[in-house]
DNA sequence: TGGGATAACCGCCATA
DNA sequence: GCTATGGCGGTTATCC
């Protein structure tokens, strides 16, 4: 069975994110390994949808279109007025949560969570144009202004826009593996994955120009990740002090450097364990992480889980 | 799991 | 006066 995910198409749809959802579920990937998902853009009735851009789409669902949807996206909210969510919304994604469904929101859509209730006592994150208004209104969530998406399973919220984007491949990453994602990526052209944790905030984008320094050290580090690295090789590598390159790298990057490669570690032990038969031990020393006692530390800390358990749900998919 | 050695981080400050 | 840089040292994180 493909997994279920439905789309809320308010009015007022932004068609950036709904066209986020729609290219990262909504397409058939199958000659290139991604499996398939059944996906299903649901209006509250099936009349045509206003969207931003002006312009409207017609639904491929009703609002029954939510009932035994495995994921239920909700794109956005309009924000510029201060109307309540309506009732029937919010009962709609109660009644598709209470049915086991995972709910994400990109950008304004986290106010249709927050009214349903759902997201009271939890951490969540919005565009960063919102999250005042959101702090304001529901001062029970723990809004996070900082990062991309949070991943506050089963319920995720993400920054919007381009983050959408990011927290679409987490939420694959996390059901299907780094390959899948990955792959999937690829097809959108995207870089394959942006830590939730990263600021909304960066100065300029790290960027692997040869003018760039801090691009220039983050791709010679991915070139050799099994080696020693430290931040001081970095800076070399980057012609700076180490004291800049750890400020231009945080106003870049929005981590520290360590950090950063630690998840880039992470990230290539999870294609290893999906991708070859290695011993954990093996992976560790590949990715540069030493031992395995180490590798399982930092595995638990970006993905959750154990490499053991990780390699288990997702071997098959490799 | 705990502890010690080491590296990283970051605020502060002087300098260009 | 403003900004970027880089050294210093206290605190924290990482690794074995």
């Amino acid at each position: 069975m493909p997994d279920i995910v439905a789309v809320l198409a308010l009015d007022m749809l932004p068609m950036f994110e709904a066209a986020v959802a729609t290219e990262v579920w909504g397409v058939d990937r199958s000659d290139a390994g991604v499996p398939p998902f059944e996906f299903r853009m649901c209006g509250m009735t099936a009349d045509p949808v206003v969207t931003t851009s002006g312009f409207s789409i017609v639904p491929s669902h009703d609002i029954e279109g939510l009932r035994n949807a495995d994921l239920v996206v909700v794109p956005g909210w309009h924000p510029a007025h201060d109307d309540p969510v309506p009732a029937d919304i919010s009962t709609a994604v109660n009644e598709a949560f209470d049915a086991g469904a995972r709910i994400a929101s990109f950008c304004a859509g986290v106010f249709v969570l927050a009214a349903a209730g759902l997201l009271d006592g939890r951490r969540a994150t919005s565009h960063w144009m919102h999250a005042d208004r959101l702090t304001l209104m529901y001062p029970e969530i723990a809004v996070d202004r900082d990062v991309l998406y949070v991943d506050e399973d089963p319920l995720f919220t993400s920054a919007g826009t381009a983050a959408a984007i990011d927290l679409c491949l987490h939420i694959t990453r996390k059901d299907h593996g780094s390959v899948v994602a990955n792959r999937i990526a690829r097809r959108m052209v995207v870089p394959p994955h942006r830590d939730g944790g990263q600021a909304q905030f960066v100065e300029s984008p790290v960027n692997a120009v040869d003018d760039d320094p801090i691009g220039v050290a983050t791709t010679w580090a991915l070139r050799r990740l099994q080696h020693d690295i430290t931040v001081e090789d970095l800076a070399r590598r980057a012609k700076l002090s180490p004291r800049t390159f750890a400020r231009r790298f945080r106003a870049a990057a929005g981590t520290t450097p360590l950090q950063w490669l630690l998840v880039q570690r992470v990230r290539e032990a999870q294609r290893l364990l999906e991708s070859t038969a290695l011993s954990v031990d093996e992976i560790a020393s590949r990715c540069g992480l030493g031992t395995a006692a180490n590798l399982r530390i930092h595995f638990a800390r970006v993905v959750g889980t154990t490499p053991t358990s990780y390699r288990a749900t997702f071997r098959r998919t490799a």
